[in-house]
DNA sequence: TAATTGTATTGATAAAAATCATTTCAGCGA
DNA sequence: TCGCTGAAATGATTTTTATCAATACAATTA
């Protein structure tokens, strides 16, 4: 049930793919194996870290929720990737919310072990440097396309960055069932907004939609609505 | 004319602050000390970072340009920063440029002189790794405020941030001379918009303006304002 | 000091997006 | 299969912000 780090699917292209087999084991021994609901909070804004998680099976959101409730999703995250590491190496509260839009599993790494890790292998520490390097990188991008384009371009750009972020290439088109709820604070807009335009998408056959489940059609037409403003 | 390293303002805060007196001899006796009028570009999106630059005064805005020619800063630098590492980490082009709000004067340290540093010093690698923690936090502080908050709202947070930066407590009330154009980047707006709301703010006696300067004379009240959706 | 130039300001209008209300549809349990 | 429920979709309207146009002001230089 529990995946073995010296066996595990992402054990080459991890954060830790350059840790030593007895590095491993070592947090093989010492991690936890949790399991995740559909809507099930991963970690909450506000509490303190214990650990870093690593995403086996399934998607994540990260997110921040406003006073008014409407919420903004600062990041996707899929099976492989590492998760709640910027509050942890900030040592702070965790400022944004993990939570599962599938079912999803993950293990748990102790603060003490990860904190460990990092001081005796610079080469993760180099690792998770340029790691923070890069999604650092991207968020700047995402400020800057919230700031510069419209609704529409950034709903294209959404529908790409699922399609890159969550594809497994097994079937023609890639679909995902996705809330419009969850859909518009990822692109940071209304709810109705998000709807008008895929439907205007669907009406130019580039999108199709089955209750809540999106289809993309025509990548190419949507990389090109969403770079109009580069 | 040119500052010492070992004898720096910045010497006990800055990236380097764990550096030994040799290492920090060493880096002095290999940068360059360079002046930028205002306005004048640093470094240019698009470019390949040769170095790292430490700011040893004036101020620097880190911004990107759409292609309808508006821009969106992204960071703003003051003195005893340091500019230009997120790409040197992940060596690939700046995607962003730097430009001078005002005369500023920079050290330049060369790429492969800071790649060593951080190879043999663990402490400033981790440092630098904070530092990125704490970069990406804020930016995602920005990314959430932009989408839930209203332009009143971040114009407030965008004039505190300014205040906290770059107020040298001198005088009574902080001051800044800065473009409208450059403020309404920061926040997110158009130029006009920001005037706008500006106004409103002198109605309420919470900043005065005379030509670009702006003086904040309530930041309570900017900060009450800036927190209404927090 | 007057003219000039660029920027700040204000006003009027248009565009974009949010909000509120209503209808339609899909999934699900009885 | 039939309701039932919640989400998706559409419509109408309001709010917010952008854009375009005109004016006022401040700094600079002839």
């Amino acid at each position: 049930m529990t995946p073995n780090c010296n066996n595990c699917e992402f054990k080459n292209s991890s954060l830790f793919k350059n840790c030593s087999h007895d590095e491993l084991n070592h947090i093989n021994d010492s991690k936890c194996f949790n399991t995740y609901k559909k809507g099930q909070v991963i970690f909450h804004e506000g509490n303190r870290p214990l650990g870093l998680f690593c995403v086996f099976n399934g998607k994540v959101k990260v997110s921040r929720l406003g006073s008014d409730g409407k919420e903004q999703v600062i990041r996707l995250v899929k099976k492989g990737d590492t998760l709640g590491y910027r509050s942890l190496i900030e040592n702070t509260k965790y400022s944004a919310s993990a939570i599962a839009l599938d079912d999803t599993q993950a293990c748990f790494i102790s603060a003490t072990e990860f904190n460990n890790l990092i001081d005796t292998n610079v080469k993760v520490a180099s690792d998770l440097m340029r790691m923070l390097a890069k999604v650092l990188g991207d968020t700047q991008d995402k400020l800057v396309h919230l700031a510069m384009k419209p609704v529409r371009e950034r709903l294209a750009e959404a529908l790409l960055l699922l399609k890159s972020t969550y594809d497994d290439k097994k079937a023609e088109h890639f679909s995902i069932s996705i809330s419009r709820e969850d859909l518009s604070s990822i692109v940071g807009t209304a709810k109705e907004t998000v709807i008008r335009f895929l439907s205007e998408f669907k009406e130019e056959g580039i999108v199709s939609t089955r209750g809540s489940e999106i289809t993309i059609l025509r990548a190419d037409k949507l990389l090109q609505i969403s770079s109009l403003y580069d």
